[in-house]
DNA sequence: CAAATATATGAATATATGTTAATATAATCA
DNA sequence: TGATTATATTAACATATATTCATATATTTG
């Protein structure tokens, strides 16, 4: 149940909601999703922190960056497998990804 | 978005939750929810107005009592669905439920 | 090694939320 | 009609939460 409720309650926020939707795409570090969401970075931070103890996403260190991706077990869950289903990224948010992995933002970003 | 992210608050609070499945499972007032969950009935009743909000029940008037269900439309809804599958009452509330049922609770309750 | 970059964390704050107690409303019953 | 029952609503309060600002940590780069 508690699994549940934290899945809930990470999901009930926008921001982590669309953060989720775009690591479910494929991974990005933070400079990335900075760029992408137009955020600050430390609101970046403490929500991917709250997708993280909910076991929704995982990271790995990669050089100077860290790269947040979606957590393939709970990809399997009904409950998002429903989601991917029924909600998509806005257009603004798919346009702002492509723009970012065109520009290949994460070698040249200046977070700050 | 707004749709969603209104159900997955709904969905964060565990006695919404348990509602929730409950009404899944079939109809109750608002008296049996207090007997099955053994919870304040102002408590019952806001839970009920914020699953009622987020879309996911309606209800009926029935002589003195109101009656609460799961709203058709939503139940079709993957998310939903996911839920269903991936979560079950705990025993002790089917257990609750039943007791309830047997017992005819809705016509000799007295809240309070 | 020092400066720069990427990210995380902590503190502060304003706002939202869940619970309870008290009260209001609406239907029934005697 | 007055009392009882079922439910909703309101106010109060304590707690949780999202956001921002400031700072810490870790890595790279020159």
């Amino acid at each position: 149940m508690d699994k549940f409720l934290k899945l809930f309650d990470a999901f009930s926020d926008e921001t982590r909601l669309r953060i989720y939707l775009l690591l479910a795409k494929g991974e990005l570090c933070v400079c990335e999703l900075v760029n992408i969401l137009n955020m600050e970075q430390s609101r970046i931070s403490h929500s991917l922190r709250v997708l993280k103890e909910a076991g929704l996403i995982g990271y790995k260190r990669e050089g100077k960056w860290i790269i947040y991706s979606a957590n393939p077990e709970m990809s399997k869950n009904k409950i998002i497998q429903g989601l991917k289903n029924e909600l998509r990224l806005s257009d603004k948010d798919l346009k702002n990804l492509a723009k970012c992995k065109k520009e290949k933002i994460r070698e040249k970003c200046k977070v700050k």
